[in-house]
DNA sequence: AGCGTCATGTAATGTGTTACATGATTCG
DNA sequence: CGAATCATGTAACACATTACATGACGCT
């Protein structure tokens, strides 16, 4: 049913230019300079991963100063565009996800509450929490069943994985609660064309 | 000076073949069953990366029971290749590793730790730790740039990020201490070759 | 007889990385 | 005038993912 995952950095893309149109350059400085660096932020992923997109139907670009002697290539997501973002925002919070692409879940949460608003970020954040809260004994057992003899290290190492999980489903719940205090306004505004405002806006999620 | 870093799979693998030697279907056991399933854990990812490190001289592997009609390759480490992993290991622990290769770190620590010794794996923690501790004011810098306005979730996310790191940081500090508690020898014990013994050693580290 | 596990691999495809290449503009 | 930044790309390479392919063994 639901589409099969795009990668992380053209969802991030398409992400990005759903807020406002960029050019390649703009975005590489996002991730270079936001904390948004988990990405590539190298021409050599960038620039194709753009080319791609504009292949297949979900940005195009514009280019702008064509007289001046710098011109700028614009990208902007096309219709077609937007709603692949919202098919992948919508895609449910699994187990592979938490265990292997957790950055991709902060993406999808910080998109998803600007893209769909705050219903559907929560809703991401309530299967995200849900699914450490699941995970979370059963790496407890297996915490359990390491000695000090066999693996002091490991040992460790797991209870840092541990560690980390919690702190995810804490922030999780805790922002839950935050979003839930406030008005939802149920649908965010939305952004239409916009001629290119030149203003970097920093975000975060780690390493996504 | 320092060495280039190999792939994350290959330092994993190196790393396992250390504690024993393996076949390429346990790795794959110890990928899918063990806290550490953040690798590809498929054999298309497995076999070639061993077929790699065999030919650049890092493991070797002897075919077990020839004779009957289910042979097994076990690999294990050579002389070349614990010397590599040592060289790994040995790495300083940069910005860029916490950043976008955190996973890495996790399993140098660990590694570090059964090869090198607590002294070494210490090392490694406190170069995390403050890597860390430099790296967290700069994004709590960010956060108050963002205000409500622009980009109400992207301060989520990036709070997020700062939750993560911190854990991470008293993570690192509270295994220092745990480790400076008790008696250092120095020195971990050396594994040799050892006749294959069939134990799945568990062992963590986050989406490593 | 069929299913699950053990055990090994290969091939196609896509994607990120590294390094290179080019040239304009701005600032000191 | 030189250095940094703006701005765009390409090419070679390495690597992971997916899917496929093979076959023995043990159990029911």
């Amino acid at each position: 049913m639901s589409e099969r995952p795009i990668p992380l950095l053209e969802l991030a893309i398409t992400g990005l230019l759903a807020q406002q149109p960029r050019s390649g350059y703009d975005l590489l400085k996002v991730f270079s300079e936001t904390a948004m660096g988990g990405f590539s932020s190298s021409p050599g992923a960038i620039y194709p991963a753009l080319k791609r997109l504009e292949r297949s139907g979900s940005v195009t670009g514009d280019v702008e100063n064509r007289d001046t002697l710098r011109p700028r290539r614009v990208y902007r997501l096309t219709a077609a565009g937007v709603e692949t973002l919202k098919r992948q925002l919508g895609r449910p919070v699994t187990r592979d996800d938490i265990v292997r692409h957790s950055d991709g879940v902060m993406l999808r949460f910080a998109f998803a509450g600007e893209v769909l608003g705050p219903h559907e970020a929560t809703r991401i954040l309530e299967q995200f929490a849900h699914e450490i809260e699941c995970y979370l004994p059963e790496l407890k057992a297996q915490l359990a069943t390491l000695t000090e003899a066999e693996g002091r290290y490991g040992f460790f190492a797991l209870r840092h994985g541990i560690d980390m999980y919690s702190a995810d489903a804490r922030w999780a719940r805790k922002v839950i609660r935050e979003l839930k205090g406030r008005v939802p306004p149920r649908q965010a505004k939305r952004q239409t064309v916009e001629p290119v405002r030149r203003k970097r806006s920093k975000r975060g999620g780690r390493r996504p």
